[in-house]
RNA sequence: GCGCGGGUGGUGGAAUCGGUAGACACGAGGGACUUAAAAUCCCUUGGCCUUAACAGCCGUGCGGGUUCAAGUCCCGCCCCGCGCACCA
């Protein structure tokens, strides 16, 4: 018998598939289905790939072998991301040219990704450094800037020390740069931006329909950041000036407190009076001094200073301070904010550090069947009991608003602290100083914070709950004030409200456990600020009104009054593409004397970046072009006077934005492709990788629906399936680096003996995709096994001449058969591959069971084998491909079809019935598939193991149908 | 702090609809084969009680709830991972 040999197999494989151009298509042949699927292609940081690539790279592979063996045309490219920091850096590292220190490192990395197994079409590598491809990045910038989405600007923006180069807000992470984690700076530059904003709400909202990993999706949404609202003009009180803020809750207008604006307003300097003048100068000086991450890193403490000068609030003419804080952002809404600190947190936090006042007004709303108070006798006071789970009520009989209610917080103070100073104060409790521990009976009332209002009788706004002692609990019960009673949680529900009401008291239970805990250390306890909707409290004519509503009449209002008006606003800033580094595309543009920024004509392009023997930055704002003069020194191609060419240029991401363009018609001289094969070949259908959730995916985004709106393109989303896979983390649960010395080597694995096959399995049984591995050494050596007796089945069956097989053995083997490829086969189509090779581990445990009862030539055992290999095929190629050959097919079984299963072998004619009494598994019954529900009642009543438990009639009979029966007693 | 995931044996992980918890694999233990080892093949492997088998009880982070039935649904809490991080 032969054995299994991958080291020898693996390579002979490779060779034949290389020279038969197995994997090779012709993109012109649109006789077929297409199925265009790849991974984020390769950059060059090193030597070679690791592991965790490996595990991206297979994803695709085989979603697109699946789709090659069902009779697509299936096209798996392969390409290079070349531009960029990354590539530049790593050349500086190994001290050669960037592009020699590229090319010198492709060569391992073709190496690695050949020996993997993966089946590119290597005839169509795209890489995104070289002139013809960058040509049309190029023009893609042209294009952009005839449509008025590239422009220059001068702002502040991210600068890297190390990398020397501005960042675009993408790659910067946590205040640090993406490449050498090292801090950023902000600098006041004048750089280059793609209008990626213009493109945000049309992004935003078709982001919810793609069929993409949810985490993705939900970063894209948090990073694009939408905020609904509405800007409302301040005027500043004895002067004719204006202050504009944005809010997106102008249904708390009536509720600012205070105005708070940006050190860097450029109205701050106005506001200062002769008292204040000293210290918001320091102040000024001060924030400007701490760089954007010193105050993103410093505690929450807030600080800021009173400029002396007052603003109106229009809607109700009020008088409120105007405040300097560094906790309002100049760079987004208007930099400048209205506080209200009764509904904000932060607010709240600076409120209170600055004794400003806090208004509520906004009232939590219990719902609409809750009573009003003047008809209610009052739940006032309930408990809870966890040995009898019930609700203990008291109703007093004395006053309708429910005594224990004196008035609202005092300034500062939370509605809790607020709830146990009226007890004792007030009520005269003096059990609830007794605090008990958790579980014990509480007690609670509801009390409304704000007894002067006209509020409508929903208008509870808080509910406060009061733990007691077991002691208290008596004392209560004694009170002559109170009537007690005991209710169930549906009993109280109906005494609060019908939907929900019971969930209010839990909610406040649990507060009540806090705040329990907080007064026995005798602190404060802070509950949550209240920021939900609710109905309006002091808010003058909009009292009573609900927020959402009040929302839009409130700005309505403003803009009638020509205060105020709605508007939409965006976290996400535009894309800064300039890059002060060598490795990259030229920004076409010449800076002419005459005629200012001018496009280099398509018909001028590329503009070719010149050959420079020393790249590496040497900081400031230029890159090293700025250095070529031959090069920089051009004629202006409008006026044809003196101009310069521009020295910054693109990001790396520009380049990688529209690759799966490029990949359709790769040699195409005329265009960038060719819009009729585009729209044969796209969207993408499968796209994965593991980084880049916001950067490269929503560049991409922008990109395509550019193209999809000038008609160059026929879909507006670029990838119709998108999986954003996990990494592999090295034995201690690290992620992988050198400098740890925890990487593993996929080589080193291969060349050990175990081969790609092995790898390949384990990298997708291990777990499933979104999740990480964490390498498991004996991984691979476990599923090496596994190869091997599918290695060793087929060699028995090819060994054994033909075989008669028992009818019932037969018919056991086609059914596993049949139901592996029915599973397999889902499985990759709903990417749960590692079920998928659990499923056909399974079913060859199941074989090698049955071929004791006689294995060989045989319908069922041909097509067992055969359908095995096949489905298996994705997974592990080569050694499929070998036995696939011994078995006598002269074809490659990567484009011989895909196996189809059967329904008739799914069916059984005998089912497993659980039994169950009261729920619990009491037998298993193994009844014919026809038996009816009578039929399954009496075996399941009849059965020895149930009848130990059941005595008498039955209280219930649950059957369903196929599955079990419970008798309920 | 907010948002999104997650918490299941010694380990990685299974478990369409609520319906046999722990598939598959690793590790461990035992056996067969072998002069021996490796390889291969077979068996056992959540915990407790029990000499053992049968049977039983407990068991999916914690506390409640809904249900004939909960890993799965609801409420609350704790912990872990990731993302955002003063975005009004």
């Amino acid at each position: 018998m032969k054995r299994y040999n991958p080291t020898e197999i693996e390579q002979k494989w490779q060779e034949k598939w290389e020279q038969d151009g197995t994997y090779a298509l012709d993109l012109s042949d649109h006789s077929k289905s297409k199925y265009f699927g790849f991974s984020m292609l390769p950059g060059i940081t090193g030597a070679g790939i690791h592991i965790g690539h490996g595990r991206t790279y297979q994803f695709s592979d085989i979603k697109v072998r699946a789709k090659r063996q069902q009779g697509y045309a299936a096209y798996h490219p392969i390409g290079w991301d070349s531009f960029g920091l990354p590539v530049e850096n790593y050349a500086i590292k190994v001290g050669k040219k960037p592009r020699d220190a590229h090319d010198d490192a492709k060569v391992n990395f073709k190496k690695q990704l050949k020996r993997l197994g993966f089946s590119y079409d290597w005839s169509k590598e795209v890489s995104t450094a070289d002139p013809e491809y960058y040509k049309w990045t190029q023009w893609i910038f042209n294009k952009l800037y005839e449509h008025d989405l590239a422009y220059q600007k001068e702002s502040p923006q991210w600068w890297c020390e190390t990398d020397q180069t501005v960042l675009a807000n993408e790659q910067v992470e946590g205040g640090k740069c993406w490449r050498c984690g090292n801090q950023v700076v902000k600098k006041n530059l004048k750089q280059w931006f793609f209008r990626i904003t213009a493109y945000a709400d049309e992004i935003l909202e078709a982001t919810d329909d793609l069929n993409w990993t949810d985490s993705v999706k939900v970063m894209q949404k948090n990073w694009i950041g939408k905020s609904v609202g509405a800007e409302v003009d301040f005027k500043v009180d004895g002067r004719d000036a204006t202050i504009t803020v944005f809010t997106t809750r102008p249904d708390t207008l009536f509720g600012a407190t205070v105005m708070v604006l940006a050190p860097e307003h450029p109205m701050v300097k106005t506001l200062a009076t002769a008292d204040t003048e000293t210290a918001v100068k320091a102040y000024i000086t001060e924030s400007a001094r701490k760089s954007e991450i010193e105050r993103m890193n410093e505690t929450r403490e807030k600080t800021g200073v009173f400029t002396g000068s007052y603003a109106i609030n229009p809607v109700n003419g009020e008088r409120i301070p105007i405040w300097l804080a560094d906790y309002v952002l100049a760079g987004y809404g208007t930099g400048a904010i209205m506080a209200v600190p009764a509904h904000d947190e932060r607010d709240f936090a600076f409120a209170e550090k600055f004794k400003i006042s806090v208004k509520d007004v906004v009232a939590q709303d219990f719902g609409d069947e809750l009573p009003d108070p003047k008809e209610v006798e009052g739940v006032v006071v309930i408990g809870y009991d966890p040995n009898t789970k019930k609700f203990m009520g008291l109703k007093n009989g004395h006053n309708n608003r429910g005594w224990l209610v004196a008035g609202g917080r005092e300034e500062g103070e939370t509605f809790e602290h607020a709830a146990y100073r009226e007890l004792r104060e007030e009520a005269g409790f003096a059990q609830v100083e007794a605090m008990i521990p958790l579980g014990a009976p509480v007690y609670s009332y509801y009390f409304n914070s704000n007894k002067q209002s006209n509020r409508r009788s929903k208008g509870y706004n808080f509910l406060a709950i009061i733990n007691a002692s077991d002691q208290g609990e008596t004392d209560l019960e004694a009170h002559e004030d109170f009537e007690v009673y005991w209710d169930t949680v549906e009993g109280l529900r109906e005494r609060t409200n019908p939907d929900g009401g019971a969930d209010h008291w839990m909610e406040g239970i649990e507060r009540a456990r806090h705040a329990a805990k907080a007064y026995d250390k005798g602190e404060r306890y802070q509950a949550p600020l209240y920021h939900g909707e609710g109905i309006l409290i002091n808010s003058g004519t909009f009292d009573g009104m609900r927020t959402e509503e009040a929302r839009e009449e409130i700005v309505a209002w403003l803009e009638q009054q020509g205060v105020g008006r709605s508007k939409v606003t965006y976290k996400m800033r535009d894309w800064l593409i300039s890059r002060q580094r060598y490795w990259g595309a030229p920004i076409p543009i010449v800076h002419c004397e005459k005629d200012g920024a001018v496009p280099v004509p398509d018909d001028q392009l590329p503009v070719v970046l010149p050959d420079v023997d020393d790249f590496k930055p040497r900081g400031g704002a230029t890159s090293v072009l700025a250095e070529v003069e031959d090069w920089v020194n051009t004629a202006c191609p409008t006026c044809g006077g003196p101009a310069k060419r521009e020295t910054d240029t693109m990001d790396g991401y520009a380049c990688s934005s529209w690759y799966f363009l490029r990949y359709i018609d790769p040699f195409n001289t005329k265009q960038a492709w060719n819009p009729e094969v585009e729209s044969h070949w796209s969207p993408v259908d499968f796209y994965n990788g593991a980084d880049h959730a916001v950067a490269h995916l929503l560049y991409s985004r922008f990109w395509q629906r550019f193209f999809y709106k000038l008609g160059l393109v026929s879909h507006p989303e670029p990838f119709k399936r998108m999986m954003y896979n996990a990494y592999v983390l090295a034995s201690d649960g690290q992620k992988m680096s050198k400098s740890k010395g925890n990487v593993v080597d996929p080589m080193e694995i291969m060349e050990s003996g175990y081969g790609a096959d092995s790898l390949r399995v384990y990298e997708m049984f291990a777990a499933p995709y979104e999740q990480e591995i964490i390498w498991d050494p004996n991984g691979v050596p476990g599923t090496y096994r596994f190869l091997n007796r599918v290695w060793n089945l087929t060699q028995e069956y090819l060994e054994a001449e033909s075989v008669e097989l028992d009818e019932k053995v037969a018919t056991n083997i086609l059914k596993i058969a049949h139901k592996t490829v029915k599973k397999v086969t889902d499985d990759i189509e709903n990417d749960k591959f590692n079920t998928a090779v659990s499923t056909m581990m399974e079913a060859v445990n199941s074989y090698y069971k049955l071929k004791e009862s006689g294995i060989g030539t045989s319908d069922a055992w041909t097509f067992a084998i055969e359908s095995l290999l096949k489905v298996l095929a994705p997974f592990a190629p080569h050694i499929t491909e070998e036995l696939w050959s011994q078995l006598g097919h002269d074809t490659t079984i990567h484009v011989d079809g895909w196996p189809k299963w059967d329904d008739a072998y799914l069916q059984t004619d005998e089912l497993i019935v659980i039994v169950q009494v009261n729920g619990k598994l009491r037998a298993k019954l193994t009844v014919p598939a026809d038996s009816t529900e009578g039929d399954v009642k009496v075996r399941a009543l009849s059965n020895e193991a149930v009848q130990k438990f059941v005595s008498g009639e039955p209280k219930k009979i649950i059957y369903v149908p196929g599955r079990l029966v419970n008798i309920v007693i």
